[in-house]
DNA sequence: GGCCCCTCCTTGAACTTTAAACAAATGGCC
DNA sequence: GGCCATTTGTTTAAAGTTCAAGGAGGGGCC
């Protein structure tokens, strides 16, 4: 499989445009990406696993729920912070409710609508694991920066993560699937 | 859960370290890799799965195994490669074989080794799928970053995954658990 | 050879995620 | 009110991943 750098010039008809590759520079940079992501988001499971018992996406969940107003938060509403489906959202709130660190309670203004409510106990779960979380966090990713590529790394995500979810209608967006 | 910006000072003691917690502005950045990555991924997983019929990582797999020599890398190598586990890659691999785009071979050296080979057909999926994923990254990712934005990302997540692969013995490695 | 430890890869069960289908409630419209 | 499209959230089954265990071969050492 290769990825010429310089493209074959195409003619003027019906013929599919020459696809535009990646240059060999920019492969090596989606690369790095894809391989930084994969090992971090492995890494950083396997701490959470280990320590709190639970994947990084479930502790994501409990994060914003401990940060929302009365530690509580509609499911649709939570699925966009954490950028998941409601469905994969109903199964993991699910199992953390099996486990007592979250709680539903029904919405009084809309009959359809649930709140997933962090619990007494959820909360201390997060007290206990944060500060190792934090640590691990730190660890693979802030302490081997600078503080010029902590910024840039941050408006670059936030591009992606942007034009990933345009406010355009019909959008096909993980929370409204 | 609130994270301190400044932490207060801790006595010299047994006392456990007081943690250090992000600023606002690490969160901000963490927060936006974190959206970012997952979004891309979920982008990414279904374009392939609707174009190709199989989620991002197996692909991934294809591609390195179109780009080695032959077209077939031993098991570990290619789960060395892919920065994932020799048991998810033995599943993976299964199923792309039932697909007719792999297949296995005895390795002669070594009783043990097992060849993963990309087929025709396998071949031929990338080929007629490729245009297409490159297009999507670019849309995602490449379009929307400056020059200097695309080098910066390669050198981060660069330095990222590095060190996320020590070279000493006994790492946490996905590929030699 | 025989023993032991390590490497290579697979397997099955438990868990998580995706995809598709669905019920119930809402809200606009007549 | 009655109708209908949309929103909200769940459910089921299939697909994918992790975890723990294990079979089989390699390779050093006696």
């Amino acid at each position: 499989m290769k990825a010429p750098a310089s493209a074959p010039a195409t003619g003027s008809t019906a013929e599919p445009q020459e696809p535009r590759w990646l240059t060999d520079e920019e492969q090596r940079v989606w690369r790095s990406f894809m391989e930084g992501a994969t090992l971090l988001d492995d890494h950083l499971d396997r701490q959470l696993q280990r320590d709190a018992g639970m994947p990084h996406v479930y502790y994501g969940l409990l994060v914003k729920l401990a940060e929302a107003p009365r530690r509580r938060l509609r499911m649709t509403e939570l699925a966009m912070l954490a950028k998941i489906t409601r469905s994969r959202l109903s199964h993991a709130i699910a199992r953390l409710e099996k486990n007592g660190w979250v709680r539903r309670e029904d919405c009084p203004d809309d009959k359809r609508g649930q709140f997933a409510v962090l619990t007494e106990e959820g909360y201390e779960v997060l007290r206990r694991t944060a500060p190792g979380h934090v640590e691990a966090v730190r660890q693979a990713v802030f302490d081997r920066l600078t503080p010029e590529q902590q910024k840039s790394l941050g408006e670059i995500m936030r591009i992606i993560a942007e034009g990933l979810q345009p406010t355009e209608a019909g959008a096909d967006l993980p929370w409204l699937r």
